[in-house]
Order: C-alpha cells, then sequence, then structure tokens
DNA sequence: TCGATGACCTCTA
DNA sequence: ATAGAGGCCATCG
C-alpha cells in the first residue's frame, strides 16, 4: 500500500500544480485525457483498454490505459468498471476482490457478466464519440 | 542509461 | 478453449 501511495502522491503532484493555476507547456497529462474519455463512457455501455487509449489519442498505448486507471484518484469517481480487456474480458484475475467488484457494478447497470466476460453487445468501440 | 514491471493486444499452436 | 511468445509504451529503482 505505501509503494501506490507514494507513486499517486508523485503523480498527484503535476496535477495539484495544474488545479492551483493555469498549466504552462499544456498537454503533459495523458492521464488526464484518459480519465476524461473513461468518464465519457455512457452508462450501462463498457469499452476496452486499447479503445480508450485510441480515443485519448494514444494509440498503441493501452497499457497507459490501465496504468491511468490504477492511479486514478476516488476523488474522481471514475468509472473504471466500465473498462474491460479485450474481447470484453475482465483483467482482474478471477475470484479477485477487483474482479467481482467489478462485474457486480456492471451488472448493476444492466450489463450482463458471464464468466468473467461481458456481452459484446454492450461494448462500444468510442471512435464514433 | 538499463533492466524489470504492468488493470494490454494479437497471433500462433 | 487454453497456453505461450512477441510487441507495445510509460513508469520505477
Amino acid at each position: 500500500m505505501a509503494a501506490r501511495k507514494k507513486a499517486l502522491a508523485r503523480l498527484l503532484r503535476p496535477l495539484a500544480r495544474e488545479n492551483g493555476g493555469p498549466r504552462a507547456g499544456g498537454e503533459s497529462d495523458a492521464l488526464e485525457v484518459i480519465w476524461q474519455v473513461v468518464c465519457s463512457i455512457p452508462r450501462g455501455r463498457v469499452s476496452t483498454y486499447g479503445a480508450v487509449a485510441r480515443a485519448a489519442g494514444l494509440p498503441g498505448h493501452a497499457r497507459q490505459a490501465g496504468f491511468a486507471l490504477r492511479v486514478a484518484p476516488e476523488d474522481l469517481n471514475l468509472p473504471w468498471h466500465r473498462v474491460v480487456g479485450a474481447g470484453g474480458r475482465i483483467v482482474f484475475p478471477n475470484g479477485s476482490r477487483e474482479h467481482k467488484e467489478q462485474a457486480r457494478r456492471l451488472r448493476a447497470e444492466g450489463v450482463p457478466v458471464k464468466a468473467g466476460r461481458v456481452a459484446a453487445a454492450a461494448m462500444t468501440e468510442l471512435d464514433e464519440l
């Protein structure tokens, strides 16, 4: 937990800078863009890490999307559960706490989850947005 | 600068 | 359907 907190603090530092004033260089925070994309996922729909990365203008940065979600502060109320792996597959180990939590939240939004996967019909490419 | 790591993706057997 | 290998890219020690 300590490591997680430390990494989070390191990442929140530049974010706090932005919070306090106008950002100088501009772009820098890819995390912010990714978070915004995730937030834009409609309720009852899910998307993949790759799709999120593409929509954020970062093709091939699927892993970065995952990293962004990992370090995302809870204050953002980010719908991280709407992001799944390719083919609608939940990336968390089966039986893990996060896995069950994600499945539970998805079902609560009307997205059927079976065998650690979500219905393909519920998936959106985000390219049309 | 380099090697290891990870909420990934895709192809092949 | 399952398992392994290679590729991708940012972050960390």
